[in-house]
DNA sequence: TCTTAAACGAGACGGTACGTCCAGTCTTGGA
DNA sequence: TCCAAGACTGGACGTACCGTCTCGTTTAAGA
C-alpha cells in the first residue's frame, strides 16, 4: 500500500504488469529519500501544525531537495496522507472475541486512543486538508475510510449471522453511527474523545444493535 | 450575535450592559461595509473555496478597503465564520410535536438538506478551517455548536420527561449519535448527507432512545 | 512670517487686505494646537528620523485630531518647514563688523554649528523632502534660502563697496561658493560640516575674494 | 563595481579572493533578471520621483517578480543606486590637457551639463534618500562621492606639483569649493546649473588656486 | 440667552505600497 | 535519470501610512 497520490505513474512499457521487477533507465530512486521525507512531514506535524509543514521545512528537515519532494508528490497533503497510510493506518485492528459487540467497543477505543495522539492530529489534517482537495478526499476515502469501514461491516455481518445482532440491522447505517461521533468529536471539540467517551456511546447503541433478548443494561468497560 | 471574532472588543467603559445604546467617540462604523464585506465573503464562498478565497477579494468584490476588512476581522475565517452565523445558522429550528423521535427526525433531514446547500460547503470549510486556527474552533464551538446542542438536549431532556425516551438515556451521548453521523458524512463523503440517509439513522437510532413499551419498528417517513 | 505653506487661505470676504484683523464667524482656530502641532514634529525630528514622523505620531504626540494637522497643512513637510521657519531661522544674524570677509566667516561659523544640532536635521529633512516637492521646495527658497542669499548679498557689496572685496568680485557665485561647499558637506556626510571646515574654506576663498593689496596669508580665526 | 548593497553576501566559503570564478551550488542567478530591473528603475525614474516608484511597479516593468527583486536588494533606492553607479556614474571622466585649471572647468562643466539630464534627477533621488537611509548614504559615499573626490584630488594635486596651483592649496577644501556649489544648486535651484554657472564659479575660484604669477583675469572659457 | 458657524477630538474609511511568505517550477552541476 | 541547491514566478498575506470623511462636542461672535 506503498504508492498513493503519487505524481507520476510510470507504468511498464511493454506488459501491464511485467513479471521482472523491470529496471529502468538513470539513476534509480532514492528510498532514503523517500523516508526521510515521510519521516520529516511526520515529525513537523507532531510539533507544529499544519501550516509549519511547508514544503521548504520538509525539504530542510528532511535534508532533500524540494524538487525531489515534487518530484514525488503533488502536494504536502499526499506526502502527509502516504505517511499516515503507512505509519498509522496498521496501528488499529479489530479484536475477535465471540462477542461482535465487545469486539466493536474495543476497537473503536482504541480508535479513540488513536486519535489523542499525533495520529489524531494527521486525521483531522487531512480531513481538513481533503475539504478543497478532492483528490485527497477521493485517495483518503479510497486507502483509509472504506477499509475502515470494511472491517466494521465484517465484524456487523458477523454479528448479524451469529444472532448476536438484529437480523434487520441496517449495516451501513451503524458503521456510520460508531465512526461519525468520533470523527465529530475529533473535528469539532478541543480534545479528542477518549474510550470513555466510546463506552458510553456504545452503551446507547447496544440497544439499537443487539436482539431483544440479549439487550441486558450492561455499561462496558 | 453579532460579534464573534472581531479584532478588537471595545467593552462599554461603565456598565457592562448599558441600557442605552451609548454612543462613541468618533466615526462610527459603516454598518453598509460591514454587511458587504459579509455578503461578498458569503458570494465567493459559493463558487470558490476557503483558500481560494482572497482578502483582497472580498475586498474587492465588497467595494471596500483592505484596511478596513483588517480593521475589524483577524482573518478571512473570522469573516466567514460571522456570515455564517449570521445569515445562514438561524435557519433550521426544531419542530415541536408531541413526539420528541419525530422532531429529532424532521430536525436532523432539514439539517441534511441545508447541507446540501451552499451552507453545507460553508459548514465543511469552516470545521475543516478550525483545524489550524483554534480562535476559530472555539468561536464556533461557541457561536454554533453549543447552541445546536442545547437546541437538541432540549428537546431529548423533553422526551425524557415525556415518557418517550427511556429514563437512563445519556443525553450527551444521544446528541453525539445524532449529529455525528452527519457531520462524519458531510466532511468525509462525496456528496452530503440527505434525508434518506437521515431517516435510515433514526430508525437505527429510535431502539436506543425510546422506551421499551414504544419500540415499535417504524421506519420513519 | 508665520504662514507659508498654508492649506487654505481665507482671504477676506469684502476688501483685499481688510484693515481691522476683522474677525471671522465660527470658532476661531485654537492657536495652543497649532503650536503643540510644530512642537511636536521638532520634537519628533529629534529622536527619529523623517519617516518616522508621520501625521499619526504628530497628531498623537501633539494631542490633537489628525483631522486638525490637514485642516491647516497641506503635508508633513509643510509642518516640519513652518516650524524650521519659526523657531529655528532668525537664529544666525550676521555680524556687522569693518571687515566683510570676517563678518562672512563668522556667520557661516555659526550656520555650520548650526547646521550640527537638531536644526541641521531639520534643514536636511527639508532639502531632501523638496526634491519630490515643488511646493515645499518653492516655500524653502522663497522663504528661507532667498533670504540667506539676501543678508549674504548685502555683506558682499558692503565689502565692494568699501574696497575690501575686488570691485569685479562676482557676488552671486560668491554665494554659491559660500553656502554651497556648508550644504555639499550636510547632505552628503554622515557629520556636518563644523567651525574648522569654514576657516579652511574661508582661508581659501579670501584669496579670490580680497582686493589685490589685502591678500595677506590669514588664517583665519 | 557590480555589487553595492545587496541583501546577502556570499562570500567564497574557502579562500578570501578565490582566483577561480567557482562556480557555486544550485541554480545561478538569473542576469538577465538584475539587468532588466536595474533597467526599469532607470527608465521609471526618468519620468517619475522615487516616492511614485514602487517595487511593484519596477517588477512588473522588469517582467519579473516582486520577491527576486527583495530577493537582493534590500528597498528600492538600494536598485536605483546600484543602477546609477552601474550605468551612470562613469560618464564623467577628467580630460587631461596641460592646464589642471583648465581640466577642472571642463570636466566641471560636464558634470553640470550631466546635472540636468536624466542623472541629476537620480543624483537628487539619491542624496534626497539618503538623509532618511544611513546605509544607501554610506554606499553612495563610499562608491561615488569618494570616488569623484579622489579624482579631483588627483588632478589638483597635479596642479600644485607642476606649479600651476598655489603650493599652500588646501585640497580637500579646494575639492568642496569646486563641487560644492554644483550640488547646492542642484538640490536647492528648480534649474540644474549649467556650464555658465561653473564658468562663473571658475573664475572667481581661480584666484585662489594659482598661483600670484599666474592669475590674469581670465573670464574662462 | 440663543443661534450659528467654524474648529475640534476621535476614529473609520478607501487607497496604495510595503516587505514577507509560500507553493510550485526551473536550472545548474554532480552522482 | 536522479539528486541537492537554490533562483525564479505568482500571488496572498497582514501592516502602515496617507489624506478624507463623518460623527458629536466645543467655542465665540452676533442676533
Amino acid at each position: 500500500m506503498t504508492v498513493t497520490l503519487r505524481r507520476t505513474s510510470r507504468p511498464s512499457p511493454s506488459s501491464d504488469q511485467g513479471e521482472a521487477p523491470q529496471r529502468r533507465l538513470g539513476r534509480p530512486r532514492c528510498e532514503d529519500s523517500r523516508r526521510s521525507i515521510l519521516k520529516a512531514a511526520i515529525a513537523l506535524l507532531k510539533t507544529n501544525d499544519l501550516p509549519a509543514i511547508s514544503a521548504d521545512a520538509i525539504a530542510e528537515r528532511a535534508g532533500v531537495s524540494k524538487a525531489t519532494i515534487y518530484r514525488w508528490w503533488p502536494n504536502k497533503s499526499a506526502i502527509v496522507m502516504e505517511a499516515f497510510l503507512e505509519m498509522v493506518a496498521p496501528h488499529t485492528r479489530f479484536p475477535e472475541t465471540d462477542s461482535a459487540m465487545e469486539d466493536l467497543r474495543v476497537h473503536l477505543g482504541r480508535v479513540a486512543e488513536v486519535c489523542q495522539s499525533d495520529i489524531g492530529r494527521m486525521l483531522r489534517t487531512l480531513i481538513a486538508d481533503s475539504q478543497a482537495n478532492a483528490e485527497l478526499a477521493a485517495a483518503m476515502r479510497a486507502h483509509y475510510f472504506s477499509v475502515r469501514r470494511a472491517d466494521a461491516r465484517k465484524v456487523i455481518e458477523r454479528g448479524i449471522a451469529s444472532g448476536e445482532f438484529r437480523g434487520d440491522l441496517d449495516t451501513e447505517a451503524a458503521i456510520d453511527c460508531l465512526y461519525g461521533p468520533i470523527v465529530f468529536r475529533l473535528m469539532i471539540n478541543p480534545v479528542a474523545p477518549d474510550a470513555e467517551f466510546v463506552n458510553r456511546m456504545i452503551a446507547l447503541l447496544r440497544q439499537a444493535f443487539l436482539k431483544r433478548s440479549d439487550r441486558r443494561n450492561v455499561t462496558g468497560r
